[in-house]
DNA sequence: CAAACGGTTCGACGGCGGTCGAAGTGTTCC
DNA sequence: GGAACACTTCGACCGCCGTCGAACCGTTTG
């Protein structure tokens, strides 16, 4: 549906928000009303598009986020250089501000284990200070598994940090496991030894 | 790229983050390896895959977690019924074995407040039999936040329906919460009464 | 070295689908 | 009522691109 030329071009268009009648849309897309006709149908048989019929002119516009969110995620694609040092990513790296790769899937499932105590442990302290939700999910990419975000995610990065844990490398969203890390991991985070090859 | 359905075929069955050679590939895609050597090379100029080439055998994995995301935002693209039933989904459905909805998200933070002993208290009881993952999350699309899925999802949701906290509605994905529920979803779980209404 | 195998290139085929002209329906406005 | 207009349907055309057979290259294995 979005990979046809025309119908991308109608759907950028409408990237605003606001909506749009087909003749304009059948202008934005440089074909005529017939074609735009056309895709205008397509589009909201798969539940792009909604539209509303105001007397003779019916006016589209996207269905929802979900389409927008769609649209901004793919323009991302194929930005940036290529990642030859991937590999280097996978174990640890920071996601925004918080923790992510193997280390961070592995922090995520100790502290759902029933019983934990760990962010009493590290004394965590959650600053309720702004609208964030405490709690949110990235699924890792690497992993396919859900690591943790959020003001928690947030404030268990700052803590592996500050307390030297782990160490960042400059340009880069890299993190180093330190020997004191390691041993910490392990033994308050109930981390496997093996994770760490 | 992804509008192909061999593409997509492809790209899908890496979506969970290993890698694979060219001609497991093909085979998931069903078509031949020439085919399925056409659509890796153009899957590779845009950026959506990357390879790394061990030996006679090429493996391939997605290029990142744009792609990911950009798929998984793709997927959620008209889903989900119309707007007339929606409202009453809303507040609480099952997903799969686990619940969703507001009160979904709602019990998924309070999983997530230091200090809880939310599984304790419940006497929740984890099979460890499986190799399902102990916590996945889902994205709940009323939401848009996430709610906890996975073994421990699926443990809670049989909890509150065995102890008749909640009760399902047939031929529904629909939950009800009983007086009973309500009142310990409050005083067990710490949710706010408000949620109720 | 020969055989097997993964991956690639080339060329030919065929179908799906985007395109527009022409014509049809319904609405608005004078 | 009639003209202008927004949108749609129909039909025919045509080009792009996915597909596979055959042949080719490079690595691995015995």
């Amino acid at each position: 549906m979005l990979a046809e030329p025309s119908r991308a071009a109608m759907v950028l268009a409408l990237m605003d928000g606001r909506s749009r009648n087909a003749k304009k849309l059948a202008l934005d897309a440089g074909v005529t009303p017939q074609t735009a006709s056309a895709h205008l149908k397509k589009l909201l048989r798969s539940r792009i598009l909604v539209c509303e019929g105001r007397g003779r002119s019916k006016y589209f516009s996207l269905a929802g986020a979900e389409v927008a969110l769609a649209v901004e995620a793919l323009s991302e694609i194929g930005r940036g250089p290529l990642p030859a040092a991937a590999r280097e990513l996978r174990f640890a790296r920071c996601c925004y501000d918080h923790l992510a790769g193997q280390l961070g899937v592995t922090v995520t499932e100790q502290l759902f284990r029933p019983g934990n105590t760990i962010l009493e442990d590290l004394k965590i302290r959650i600053p309720d200070t702004s609208r964030r939700p405490l709690f949110r999910c990235c699924t890792d990419w690497t992993e396919r598994r859900p690591h943790v975000a959020g003001a928690v995610g947030a404030a268990l990065l700052r803590h592996f940090k500050t307390e030297g844990w782990l160490a960042t490398v400059r340009e880069s969203r890299k993190l180093v496991v330190t020997p004191r890390g390691r041993e910490l991991f392990v033994r308050v985070l109930g981390v496997e030894e093996t994770i760490f090859r």
